[in-house]
DNA sequence: GCATCTTCGTGACAAAGTCACGGTGTTGGC
DNA sequence: GCCAACACCGTGACTTTGTCACGAAGATGC
């Protein structure tokens, strides 16, 4: 999944916004943090995720240049403080608002309103997606899926450890790692230490695809 | 989970809405439909759920008096169509708007726009909050949950078949069936044709509180 | 009273998660 | 170079959950 800036021009109140940096594997909210500013995203990608206290974790979604991050909104909008934590997965370049001048804007700009609104009714969408997903598609195609998702067109090598990618799915490292021993030695993928290298991707694709009972 | 309706008065659009009732167990809409309507409900509870095309199904949400549908609200803003499909539970009373009365209560009354952001905001967290649980809560602890939340206080009947609560959680009937069995062995429900009774509520808490690994 | 439908029980099996343990590469002192 | 500490991975044994197939009982309508 490449995400490319959007070309449109910037609705006024994100001209006027201040722009940061940040490094890669930086912790952006935690839960319980009250939320103070609003994120629009230049460069990079910054993950949201829930982690329970017996240490599990899944990824909730993940946004990137032109995007903004829903949590923070919905934050913003209903007053309470973050129910997850986000981390950048690169360096990323954004611009930031206040809580003051968001309220500002969004009261304001047409343009900015439609910005904000139209990300949270697409995130919201997503996440139903997400439910279904998790609830009713066999880990397998969600592990090929990711795999794929991930994997450059080149040479194929992904630098995820299983316990990475179990994350990813909300699923246990063990099970993963038996998932990619059965799929290299079908000579799907290749396994290396901290990495996988996608070998076959059409076979991949056909075990992501696979409908279940059509 | 007993829905009241609140006491507030309603912003001013929703003044002039026209109110519509509907029996129990009519579809609202299903996925592809499009949007055309908002609707404020003032009496009864409506359901939406997602169904996969193996016909298994799990509820999303639902919303009752003083409530909107964020699905409906989503698709509005984001001019798509419906996703998931919202049927009502018991009769409901509503008001409804067209969706251009909705833009333009949205555009000019800042009342009517909070009530809806801060609906939204409220079950965007709610969501998340449902792929965190459907992802690792085990499954004795969500339907037990679900049993408590169901059962009056007094005697405890529940009017709902294996299969419905299969639903409600996005689970197999026969896995509900065991798990019933085994809790009308240990004496802590009955099970009826089309109905459950609550026996031991306190038990059923200790079930559904427990926590994994705390 | 009989066909039909809904609801539920059950056994056998597959998929996924849990627990416990050990093995092997990597890294950073010393 | 050597060793301890750590991260990453493999694996067996077990539990939980989902799937498939079938049949038995209650409900319903004609």
């Amino acid at each position: 999944m490449t995400i490319l800036a959007r070309p449109s021009p910037l609705p006024p109140p994100l001209n006027a916004a201040t722009p940061v940096c940040v490094p890669a594997g930086t912790m952006i909210f935690e839960p319980g943090d009250p939320c103070t500013q609003f994120y629009f995203v230049m460069e990079g990608t910054i993950r949201v995720a829930l982690t329970t206290r017996t240490g599990r974790t899944v990824t909730l979604y993940r946004f990137g240049a032109g995007e903004t991050c829903v949590m923070t909104t919905s934050c913003l909008i209903g007053g309470n403080k973050y129910g997850a934590e986000a981390s950048t997965e690169t360096p990323v370049r954004a611009l930031v608002l206040t809580k003051s001048a968001f309220d500002e804007a969004f009261a304001h700009s047409t343009a900015f309103r439609q910005l904000v609104l139209t990300a949270f009714s697409d995130r919201l969408a997503q996440m139903m997606a997400r439910v279904e997903t998790i609830a009713f598609t066999p880990l397998d195609q969600r592990l090929a899926a990711v795999l794929l998702e991930r994997a450059p067109n080149n040479d194929g090598a992904i630098r995820l450890t299983h316990d990475d990618l179990a994350q990813e799915l909300g699923s246990a490292r063990e099970v993963i790692s038996r998932k990619l021993a059965q799929w290299d030695h079908d000579g799907l993928i290749m396994r290396q230490r901290g990495s996988v290298i996608v070998i076959d991707r059409a076979g991949l694709q056909s075990l992501s695809r696979r409908d279940p009972a059509l």
